[in-house]
DNA sequence: ATCTTTGCAAAGGATTTGCATCACG
DNA sequence: CGTGATGCAAATCCTTTGCAAAGAT
C-alpha cells in the first residue's frame, strides 16, 4: 500500500464527517467542501471518501435507493431509514447489545464476523406527527 | 394503484428468486431470464424487480459496493458480506432474536420501527480455509 | 376495448478513471 | 526530486424512462 500523504482536502472532509450529525451523500460532501475549496472536484471527494472508508476512518452506509451515505462516527452504531421522508437517522443500541447480536449470528456460521450494521426501516417521529 | 396483470416474465423472475440460493444482482437475473426469454430486456427485469419489491414478494439488499442484490426469501433473515471475496450469504437468526433487536432499538426512539435488516461483515469460511 | 407489460433505445444519476499538474515529504 | 493528491473531463456502471407494439382481462 502506498504511503499516505497529507492533503488539506482530505483533512477537511474527514473533519466535516466527524462533526456533522447528518449522513451526507458524496454529493452533499462535495457541496460542503466547495465552500472551503471552490475548485475541489467530485472525483477528489470520491477518492477521499473511499480512502477514508478503507482505512476505517469513515463508514459507508448503503441504502436501497439513491447514493451511499457517509458517516464519520466510527463507533459501532446503527441507522434508521424513514420510508416516508427518506431521512437517515442515528439509532442507538448499547455496545453490549450489538456484540450480543454479532455473537448470536456467529454461532451457526463457519466464518468470522467482524462487524455488523443494522438498518432499521419505518416511519420517523416527524412523519408520524404530520399524518 | 393500478391493477396487476399477469406476465410470464414476472412470474419467471419471481420463481427464479424464490428458488435460487444466490443473491443475484439485477444483471444476473437478466442473464438468467435470457435463457428462457431470449428477447427480454434489462428494463423489464428492473421494472419487475422493483414491482416485486414494492408488493413485498422480493427483498432488495443494498450493499456498499456494486449493485443491489435481490432475494426471494421474504421471511425476515439477515446477510453476511465477505469482505474478501464479496460473496453475500444468508445468515440465520431466530425470529425471536430479530424481534428482540427491533424492540431494543425502539425503546429510545420516537418513530415506529417496522423492520430491520442486518448486514454482517467479515471473512467467510471458504476464504479462511484458503489463507 | 382498455389498460398493463414489453422490448428497445435513449437518458439519467452515481461513481470511477486517465492524465497533466500541483503539493507534500 | 519522487511520489501521492488534485482538478478536469471523459468514461463506466447501474438504473430509470418514453414510446410504440404486444399481451392480458
Amino acid at each position: 500500500m502506498a504511503t499516505l500523504k497529507y492533503s488539506r482536502q482530505r483533512e477537511s472532509i474527514k473533519n466535516y464527517l466527524a462533526t456533522t450529525k447528518e449522513h451526507p451523500t458524496a454529493d452533499t460532501v462535495y457541496l460542503q467542501m466547495k465552500k472551503e475549496f471552490p475548485n475541489i472536484s467530485l472525483g477528489t471527494v470520491y477518492r477521499n471518501l473511499n480512502l477514508l472508508t478503507e482505512i476505517g476512518e469513515v463508514i459507508k452506509i448503503p441504502t436501497p435507493n439513491g447514493g451511499d451515505r457517509f458517516d464519520g462516527r466510527i463507533e459501532p452504531h446503527n441507522h434508521f431509514l424513514c420510508t416516508k421522508c427518506g431521512r437517515l437517522l442515528d439509532l442507538e443500541l448499547d455496545m453490549k447489545n450489538i456484540e450480543e447480536v454479532n455473537q448470536m449470528a456467529g454461532t451457526n456460521f463457519d466464518g468470522i464476523i467482524q462487524s455488523s450494521s443494522i438498518l432499521f426501516y419505518g416511519e420517523c417521529g416527524d412523519c408520524i406527527k404530520k399524518s
